[in-house]
Parts: structure tokens; C-alpha cells; sequence
RNA sequence: GGUCCCGUAGCUCAGUUGGAUAGAGCAACAGCCUUCUAAGCUGUGGGUCGCGCGUUCGAAUCGCGCCGGGAUCACCA
């Protein structure tokens, strides 16, 4: 029980005492004291005036009484306008203190029984990954591990884009103009290199569409009639007959962008535990579209093409199956989540995906509905909004996308650069340093991303670098460093980290609340798929103890109960904190 | 045009199941390192919460109407 329900179980029974009324206590609001009053939670008299007949201070009044007089655990009260501020006793919070410290698995929420899939990154195979991924990657990392710390059995998926048009730009242009080259070759990560054959076709489509208007033909009709586009298409028609060449190819390029992502991947941190495969699973889907017209909620047209006809539920008509029979990318989706949800026996499956695809989402839910599938509704679409550049979006055309790979090199220099200003890490090994520059500079670009809704679009300048000061993950990161620091030399001065008797401070109540209240956090993030509610809680209590820190001596407290009861708050709060900050995939280093 | 999302300090963002004087960071300015890590701490300035009306004891938060920005509505994926 939190603190507040606790006072609202309390205030309930105190309604019922003094005014002979049942009240819910989940009716009343309670909630945490601000900081320029003096108390702990606050309990908002208004809704109980109805009940009282009296003033909000006569009211006040009376319940605090009430329940100074019946509660041990509370110490005082104040009523001020309206608003009822209860201080808990010292004992209450070296309680609450002691069940946060010894509790091992703290923040692990019970089990819920319930398994979720977790859909999210699912790059295209024809260029690297940009920040736009980056913002999908972390969020589907982050989202999978706050869902397991609520309780629930998680499986991280993604779906390869391995098939279609633009997978066969990159392998034409590579035949046309890149002389063999391969990674080896040319010493280019693999994606890299597959990205640069994308950009090289596209050049080679203006070409040959310019000429093409030179000679009198429309734009439209350009892009379809140029030479390189019919070559494309041919191979793709070849693809699906299963050429041999065209699959060696195929097989070929896909590998070197596979491993140049895996790279990525590892380096950004995050991993799957199911990898789909578009060409694999782009037939998926077919049978179902059989079955929506056998129970007649699809309709087929004269010229043999499949719709779903949502206007009664505001939406179009929406295509299922061409006229000449092949599928579109939502046959594929429809067939891909029924498969799912069978072989893994689903309780529900969130699929990270841009709010650009809120309209395929929407559709998705409502034709599994008809379809009478009853998971429908369990279907999740994280739809987190786009990042942006201080002039739109990013555009390849233009040149301005911002590559992941260049992107963590860039803040692992960066954060190079401030260490070596700072001459902390002097006497630390290259290797360890190495890593933590990695770390440092991962830190800062994860706790950027994540500590922004994902629902919003965000914004990216390239000109300013991400900071490491202020509410940035270096400085929870520091915050971290700083306390192993102080409990190393603790432990060199022989001193044990202990909940002694220690009376609390004002101040150190303050912390202990914020630690309390971590269990909240994760439940809250969890059920709201929000990362940034932890990155938001992790900042408070860095901050908070910042605070602390500059006020009040450890190692130096005379006092030794004071002493060992600050440490051992100090350890505690440390490990809330690296728990917090692993839940978005952000490492806690001992030194900075 | 239909549907959906967004608009809070110069900038980037919190705060939105209605609660006290709307908060942080950055940027600006002024302080604090012979004392546990200054990637830190303290202070100053900075707001018609897009606009209007309504509901309420109480609205940044809820409702309606405007204004401004964005996404989407392909026999693309």
C-alpha cells in the first residue's frame, strides 16, 4: 500500500467517524505535499465539504484530529485552504526506507500472466539506419523491458523488409555502377555501402528521367517508362519466380546491410528474440481473405480486386487483394498478426510503429474485428511521432538524415571530450575508459529520445550537440558515479552502510519518498507505454539528491549512526537509480 | 474536403483520471571548488498555458467554436 492509499483508507474511516458517511477511499485525492508546505501527502478537502457542512478549515481540522489521534504512524497535520497536509512519523519512513533496501528485486512488479509481443524496429534493407529508427529502436527496447518489469512475459520481435521495389534499386544500381564492390572492398560497413547503391539509382532515375521530358514525355509517365525502373520491376518479377541470379544477388546484399544493422544494433544496445522476415511472411494473409468473403465482410469487385468496406465506420474502402491477385501490405499484416497471436498464444501484441501509420492501424484493428477475431481490440499501435529537423523532416533526397552510426560515434567523441577536460578517468586502463566514453555518450543520446513523450514529434538540431549538463542521462549518470565514489572510500575508511536508528532529515524523508514511490513508476510507465515517465523519475531523484549532497556531509557526519544510515541511504537510492535508467536501456557507470 | 494529432518561458520539454503561487533544462546574468567527483549546487530575470465562450467551489487539464501547424485518406510499403 503507497503512502497516499494508506492516508485515504485512514481519511475514509475518519469520514465515517465524524460524519457517519461511506466514502471509497479510491474516491478521495490524495496526493504528494508541495514543497513549499510542510507535510507528506496532502489530502484535498473539497469534495468532502458536501459531507461536512462545515468550512475547509473546520474540516480540516476535525479529520486531521481524527486521525493524529488514531494513526501512530502519523506525526502532525496542517490545514491550508482546503488542503489537508499530513507529516508521517520518523519511524513510518525508516520503515519504508529499510523495505525499499532490503527488497532485492525492488521495482519488479508480481506477475501478470499475460504475454505480449513486442513488434518494433523493422528496417527496410536498402540504407542504414537514421534517427528516426534510433527514436523506434530505443522506444521498443525501453517499452519491452517496462512491460516485463510490470510483470508480464514479453517477446521482442521485428520484421525484416527484405522484399520488394526497393530492395531491387539497390541490387540494380549495384550491377550498373559499382564494379563488384563489397564491404571488404571497400571498407564500407555493409548497410553503408547497400545505401549507397539505393542513392546511386535514384541519380540514375533523375538521368534518365530528365531526358525522358526533354523529349516531350510527362513526369508521370517518365518515372514509369524510364529504362531503369522497367529493369527493376523485371527483377522483382523475377525475385518471386525465384531466379537464381536474382536471388544469389538478393541473398548477397541482404547480408551485408544484416550485418552492418547487427553492428548497430549492439552498439545501440538492443536485441530481438524473434526476427521476421518480409520474405517469409508477405504471402501470409491470403486465406484470410477468403474467409472475410465466405462471412461476407469483404466484397470482391468486377475486376477480381478484394475491398473491406469500413464507411459505416467513418473510414474508406479498403484495398485487401490487387485485381490480378497479389496481396497488399495490409493482407500481409493481417495474416502476420493471426499467425502470431496463434503460435505464441498472445494475451496482446504492441507494434512500434510512426503515427504516420495511424490510419494502417486503425484499418488493422477494425478488419481483424470483422474477421471475428476477439484479440483484435488487444492490438496496440505505439504510435510515437516523427523526429524532426529544425527545417522538417528529414529528407534523403536533400542529404539531411542523420545517421545512426555517425550519430553514437559523434556523442561517444563528445563525451571523449568533456572526460579528457575533466582528467577524472586519468588512471583508469584505455580499454575501461573506451567503454565509458561509449557509455557516456550513449547515455545522453538515449535519455534525449526517451525522456520525450513518444506520442509527440521531437525535434533533432544537428548544430547543437546533445548536452551532457542539466536534465541530460550524463548527469544521472554522474549522480551515480558520484555515490560509487563516496561508498568506495567508505569502504576504505572501513565504514559498513547501515539502517541504524538514525533520526531522518527533512530532506532525507524527501528522498525516501521519491524511493518509495519507484514501484508506482514502473506501473504508470508500463500501463502508459511511456518510457519518459521513468526518465522524468530518474532526473527527480538525481536531482533531488544533488541537493543533498551539497548540504549534508557522509563520510565527514561525526555522528556514526548518521554516518552509516546516510551511506546506506545513499547505496539504495544508487540502485534505484541504475534500475530506473536500465528500464531505457541507459548503463550506470561506477566512475566518470 | 473527411478523419486523427499537436499548440505551455527566447529554445527544448514536463505538468492534462480538474486542485494550492504553472515547473525543469538550455541560453543570459550573479555567486559557490585548500572540505565526500563543479558533467554539480545556489540565486536573478523570463508566461494573456494559441484565441473566445461554456461547465465547475476550482480549468493548462473537460465541452463547443475559431486560428495556426502536422499526419493520413494509393491496385506504395
Amino acid at each position: 500500500m503507497t503512502p497516499e492509499q494508506f492516508i485515504a483508507s485512514k481519511a475514509a474511516l475518519a469520514v465515517k467517524a465524524l460524519y457517519n458517511t461511506d466514502v471509497e477511499p479510491s474516491a478521495l485525492q490524495v496526493t504528494f505535499t508541495r514543497k513549499e508546505f510542510e507535510g507528506d501527502c496532502t489530502l484535498v478537502l473539497f469534495p468532502l465539504l458536501r459531507i461536512s457542512h462545515s468550512s475547509p478549515d473546520a474540516t480540516g481540522e476535525a479529520i486531521g484530529s481524527w486521525l493524529l489521534e488514531n494513526c501512530p504512524e502519523i506525526r502532525a497535520f496542517n490545514s491550508v485552504k482546503g488542503f489537508l497536509n499530513i507529516c508521517f512519523s520518523n519511524l513510518f519512513w525508516r520503515e519504508a526506507l529499510e523495505a525499499v533496501t532490503s527488497d532485492a528485486s525492488f521495482g519488479q512488479l508480481p506477475p501478470t500472466g499475460r504475454r505480449i509481443m513486442v513488434e518494433f524496429s523493422s528496417p527496410n534493407t536498402n540504407k542504414p539506419l537514421h534517427l528516426g529508427h534510433v527514436r523506434n529502436n530505443l522506444l521498443g527496447e525501453s517499452v519491452s523491458r517496462l512491460l516485463a518489469a510490470a510483470g508480464n512475459e514479453v517477446i521482442k520481435a521485428t520484421l525484416v523488409n527484405d522484399r520488394g521495389v526497393h530492395i531491387c534499386k539497390s541490387m540494380y544500381a549495384w550491377q550498373q555502377c559499382f564494379d563488384g564492390a563489397t564491404p571488404e572492398s571497400s571498407g564500407k560497413k555493409g548497410d553503408h555501402l547497400v545505401g549507397d547503391c539505393y542513392v546511386a539509382f535514384n541519380d540514375i532515375l533523375r538521368r534518365e528521367v530528365d531526358a525522358l521530358v526533354a523529349g516531350g514525355m510527362d513526369k508521370e509517365q517518365a518515372e514509369k517508362e524510364a529504362p531503369c525502373m522497367k529493369a527493376v520491376h523485371e527483377m522483382l518479377v523475377k525475385w518471386e519466380q525465384g531466379d537464381p541470379e536474382v536471388r544469389a544477388l538478393w541473398k548477397k546484399m541482404n547480408g551485408w546491410v544484416l550485418s552492418g544493422f547487427e553492428q548497430t544494433y549492439k552498439t545501440l544496445g538492443i536485441s530481438f528474440d524473434k526476427v521476421y522476415y518480409e520474405s517469409q511472411t508477405y504471402l501470409l494473409g491470403k486465406e484470410l481473405v477468403q474467409k472475410g468473403l465466405d462471412m461476407g465482410v469483404f466484397q470482391r469487385d468486377p475486376d477480381g480486386s478484394v475491398w473491406c468496406d469500413l464507411t459505416a465506420d467513418g473510414l474508406d474502402r479498403k484495398l485487401l487483394l490487387r485485381s490480378d491477385g497479389t496481396s497488399v501490405y495490409m493482407t500481409q499484416d493481417l495474416g502476420t498478426a493471426e499467425r502470431r497471436f496463434a503460435e505464441y498464444n498472445l494475451d496482446s501484441h504492441v507494434y512500434v510503429v510512426g503515427d504516420e501509420q495511424n490510419y494502417h492501424f486503425q484499418v488493422l484493428k477494425l478488419v481483424l474485428a470483422k474477421l471475428g477475431f476477439d484479440w483484435a481490440e488487444r492490438i496496440f499501435h505505439l504510435s510515437y511521432g516523427m523526429v524532426e529537423l529544425p527545417d522538417g523532416k528529414m529528407k534523403s533526397r536533400e542529404g539531411t538524415v542523420v545517421d545512426a552510426d555517425d550519430l553514437m560515434e559523434q556523442m561517444r567523441r563528445e563525451a571523449r571530450t568533456t572526460s579528457e577536460e575533466s582528467g577524472k578517468l586519468e588512471d583508469v586502463d584505455e580499454a575501461e575508459k573506451d567503454r565509458l566514453w561509449s557509455v557516456i555518450g550513449l547515455g545522453a543520446l538515449k535519455y534525449f529520445i526517451l525522456k520525450v513523450d513518444p506520442r509527440k514529434k521531437m525535434l533533432f538540431n544537428p548544430k547543437e550537440s546533445i548536452d551532457f549538463n542539466g536534465n541530460t542521462g550524463p548527469f544521472i549518470q554522474y549522480t551515480h558515479a558520484r555515490i560509487c565514489s563516496i561508498l568506495r572510500k567508505a569502504g576504505e575508511l572501513g565504514y559498513v552502510p547501515a539502517l541504524t536508528g538514525a533520526e531522518l532529515s527533512p530532506k532525507e524523508i524527501r528522498l525516501v519518498r521519491l524511493l518509495d514511490q519507484y514501484p508506482q513508476k514502473v506501473a504508470e510507465a508500463a500501463a502508459g507505454f511511456s518510457p519518459a515517465v521513468i526518465a522524468a523519475y530518474a532526473y527527480d531523484l538525481a536531482k533531488e539528491f544533488n541537493q543533498y549532497y551539497h548540504e549534508t556531509p557522509i563520510l565527514r557526519e561525526p555522528d556514526a549512526e548518521s554516518r552509516d544510515m546516510r551511506l546506506s541511504l545513499a547505496g539504495t537510492l544508487a540502485g534505484v537509480l541504475a534500475k530506473a535508467m536500465n528500464l531505457l536501456g541507459i548503463e550506470l557507470p561506477q566512475r566518470m
